[in-house]
This record gives C-alpha cells, structure tokens and sequence, in this order.
DNA sequence: TATTGTTTATAGACACGGTCTATATCACCT
DNA sequence: AGGTGATATAGACCGTGTCTATAAACAATA
C-alpha cells in the first residue's frame, strides 16, 4: 500500500524541515535530538533517498525532501485545522444542535432556554423542527434532530427518554361559561358542556381520555383542533370548553380572559422528557443543552 | 500544541471512516479489528467526543467524527500523493537532474549520454548549464546544478571529483601547413608555427603550457579563442596550429581537412571527471547518470 | 425461539520499537 | 587550540501498540 508506515514520521519530518533544524524539531516535539535524528533516518530510509542536506549550521530540505515537504506541509496545516475545529466543538464554540418538539412546548417552554443556550454558546448554530410527538421521534430515528422534546409517557425501546419537567393540563373556559367560575364540578357535569380537544394523535389528548375512562366515562369533544393557539383562542370566544396546559395561558387566566373549571378530581399531571437515540453518543452541544433543561 | 499526539490514529481513524467498518479498517492496515477498536477509542478519549456511531452492521460518523473526517481525508490524500511522488522520484519517473560542463563536453562526449538517459529515464528533466570549469564549480557551489563534468585535475576540498575518461588532446593544423603532415616535431620547431589556443582560463591550455614548461619551452599563441569551434574553424582556415582534444576534431581528420600534428614526445592525456559536492546526498537522477557515465 | 453469522468491546499478555542518556564526530568561529 | 554549536551513533530500557481469546450485542436466518 503505501511506502511508510508510520505517520508520525510525517510529522516529525514537517518539523524538521520548517524548523530547519533538528535539535530545534526535538523541542517542538518534545523529543530529544537523537530520537529526531533517527526518526528522520528512517523516513529516509524507507524512501530510499536523502531528504536534508546535514551541516553545522542544521538541516535542509534535498530537492527531493522539498518535494515531500510540499505535500506534508499541506498535510500538516489540515490536521491543524482539523484540531483546531475539534477543539471549538467541544468548547461549543462551533457546531449545530437540533432539536425537535411540538410548536406550543418551543413556545412556552423551551424559549428561554434556547435563548439561555445561544447566549452561551453563540457559535452553536440551532435548528428548530415542529412536529407531533410521533413525529419528532421519526425524525429522530431519521437522524434529523440530536433530540426530541416531547411528553411523557413514551415507551420506544429504541428511545432513551429524560423525565425533565411536568405540565399541569386542565380545563379552561370563557366568560360565557362564567357560571362555572367558582363551581366545582364533577365530571358527568362537565361532561355536560361542549369540550374542545387537541387533535386526536396528541399526547395530552390521550391521557385524559384515558383518565375519564379510568372513572367510567367517555370524552368526547365538540371540537377539534390543531393548534394550541386555536385551543385558547376558541376558549376565550366562549365555544366551549378547552382542555389545555395551564402553564400556557398563564397571561390569559391572569388577564381574566379565562378561568380555570376546577374538577372534584385531581387530573394527573403530564411530564415533559427529552428524548434521544438509546445507544446513540450525543453530540457536544446535546449533552450541554441537556444539563441546561435541568 | 495538538489534541492528539499520535498521528498513526488518525490513518487508523480515515480507514474506519472510508470502510464504515473497524473490521475492514483492521484488513486494509494489516491489523486485527481489536487494534483499531483500541485506536478510536483513544482519539475519541483524546478529543472527549465520540467519532462513529457503533452499530451491528459496522460504524457510522457521527456530527462531529464526519467534521474530523472532512479534514483527514484531504490530507491522507496528500501524503497518498506525496508517497506516490516519492515512488516516481525513486523509480526516475520523475524528478530533475541539473548538469554543469563546458559546451564542447556536451557536444561531442556528453551527448550520447544524456540521450541514453533520456530513453531510459523519460520523466526526469534534463537541465544543462555551459560555463568553464571555474563556472560549474560556482553553479555546484550555490546548488545550481548537481554535478559538473569537467576536465581535471580539480582540487577542492568542498568538492568530491570522480575521474571518468580520458581525452587525448592534440596540434592540428589545416591544408595550408600540409608540408608538416608527415613530420615528426620537437616542440621548438613547433614553436616556429603560430599555435592557435583556447583562452587562457581553460584547464586544457593551463595543461599544455606546463608540460612546455617541463621541457623548457614557452608556449605563447598567436590567437586566443574563446571557443572550440572557433579552434577548430581557424586551423583549417590555415590561419595557425590549434591545440584541440582530438575527440573533437575526429570528423575533421577523417575528412582530411585537418592532420594532426605528430610531436617527438607525447603530450599527457586530460583526463575527464564528474565533480559533485563532497558530503551532499545526490538525488537519485544524480546516482542513475553518474552510473551510466561509467 | 433457537441458531448462526455478523459486528464491536474488553481483558490481559507479550514483544517490538521509540525514546532516552551518553558519547562521538564534525564544522565553524574566536 | 579551544569552545560552541550542529548531527550521528551506540546501547539500554520502558511504554505501548498489537496480539489472542472471549464477551456482548444485534440481525437474519431457520
């Protein structure tokens, strides 16, 4: 394959020949001057040609060494860069992170953090992809994103998954339910008005329904929707009632602009975990955003 | 300095990446799957990231690895290209062999010589430089070329002469001084006849003047040139006796449009050598030529 | 579900070679 | 001559790179 096996003679020949000297090699190196002396033998050995003319003032380069030291020199400046870039990786000082979640977490969770992380480590470059809890896990098993911010529970043995924070979810409504204000009702009693959902794929969806058909009932919505954003904003036009993260219209229930139904049941709180590849390494910028988030 | 201080890692490290796999790496570097199991592990250490992806198929980079990669595969390109180079300068594929000689050296000895390593040896340049001896010891002296053939004897103690041939120099005279041809001359009736010599730093003309000397005689010339064309040209004009290497003129003698004048004693030959620097390595186009000169 | 054939990872031992110290040798400059 | 730089050589030692043997994980068979 190729004439010399042994690359770090390269490099002790690249200090050779720039230094013009090989006492002066062997202390860039931290080596001692026989050892480049012979290192630099060999290499000229296996090529079967003198590389430096020797005087007593150093060394330098034969025409043929200067040849090769056209080449090892180039050779030698990449491995720097490459260093170089391996070094501002791990300082996070360059590098991407991307993440994905659904729209509403980015929103109202995830921001300060992001906003934390780059103000951190502004050389990061970061990239945000929006998607259902399903897909933000085919991204992940995709190799789209380093890691997924979504809500528990998630059993995925492929998946590696961080309970990192809860969400209280609840029921919500407007003025035109004001009635309910200060009333604690029982479910069959909510059950009673129209209630708005999130579509029928989403996490939180799921867990309620669940949690009625726990105590023998069956939900049901009115409406359906896509968005967090629609949620609230159908909630406040009095359409009905919507079941939302509470942590999410915060300015809303201090506004007045909603008020929260208040159940003769404690609903079950909803955890938020970040999730990666079990078995994948995590970048640099991954590990780090992750002991931010917590 | 640098991360990583062992560069054999990152051979180990581009064959893993090229492959996707420890093993195949393993089988193109003639070691076994452990070894280069081992030798990423170590850069990853060294750097505090990881570089591949494991999985049961082989190995895949990750973010950072395919950063490092970009990298190292431009310079194990390089040093690929450089250890070819070297392959091609051994094998005289390619390289440069610079020559240093009078012009009537080249002409009529050195010809045949070069032409021959021409064929054999179609890759390397040719590069000739005329000058007197004084000249191509300069041009050795300041690296210009690397051997001169000149006439000896040279003493220098920077210099290491190997004799080579011998050239037989020679009186020749033209039509105009034909009563001579048959003659057998002492040196003062030779001195009769206008000598016709090079000029006066010329290594063959200091030669004959001291073997005059050796005999008592002063040999002063009618006409001093400064080349042996010019030697030759006025001899058969008639307009003196030249003294010239009779190699030179062979065509001349044939043709009969010059004689050689026959001397009662006989004038020492010149010796021919090649001249390189004493303690300088010689490229390898240098060795291949001094080879065939022999 | 078991089996087989992949892959990489780990453990431990051995031997080679890279590096050291000490010294020689050479060239140049006072 | 003597001193001061340079590189070369010799020989010894220690470290580490490489090996064998084995484990562990996974995928694709039957």
């Amino acid at each position: 394959m190729s004439i010399n096996n042994n690359f770090e003679l390269y490099k002790v020949f690249y200090w050779a020949a720039k230094t013009g000297s090989l006492t002066q090699a062997a202390h860039a190196l931290y080596l001692t001057q026989p050892s480049v002396s012979h290192a630099i033998k060999q290499l000229e050995n296996s090529f079967g040609m003198t590389l430096f003319y020797r005087n007593s003032k150093g060394v330098e380069l034969t025409q043929e060494g200067a040849i090769l030291y056209s080449y090892i020199e180039q050779s030698m400046i990449l491995i720097a860069h490459a260093e170089e870039n391996m070094l501002a990786l791990r300082n996070l000082d360059s590098g991407e992170l991307r993440i994905g979640g659904s729209d509403s977490l980015f929103k109202h969770y995830l921001l300060p953090i992001l906003e934390e992380f780059r103000t951190k480590h502004s050389g990061v470059k970061l990239h945000l992809h929006h998607g259902t809890t399903p897909d933000v896990i085919t991204f992940l098993k995709e190799g789209r994103i380093d890691l997924g911010v979504v809500r528990l529970p998630i059993v995925d043995p492929q998946l590696k998954v961080r309970e990192s924070f809860q969400l209280q979810d609840c029921f919500v409504a407007g003025s035109h339910f004001a009635q309910l204000k200060d009333k604690v009702l029982t479910l069959d009693m909510l059950l009673q008005y129209p209630v708005i959902l999130f579509s029928r794929n989403s996490r939180a969806r799921m867990a309620v329904t669940e949690e009625f058909q726990r105590y023998g009932y069956t939900l049901k919505p009115e409406i359906e929707v896509g968005s967090v954003d629609l949620l609230i904003e159908f909630a406040r036009r009095g359409m009905g009632i919507s079941y939302v993260t509470r942590e999410f219209v915060l300015n809303e229930l201090e506004a007045g602009t909603l008020f929260e139904i208040q159940l003769d049941i404690s609903l079950p709180p909803s955890r938020v975990g970040i999730m990666t590849m079990l078995n994948m390494p995590l970048s640099s910028a991954a590990k780090r955003f992750i002991e931010l988030i917590r």
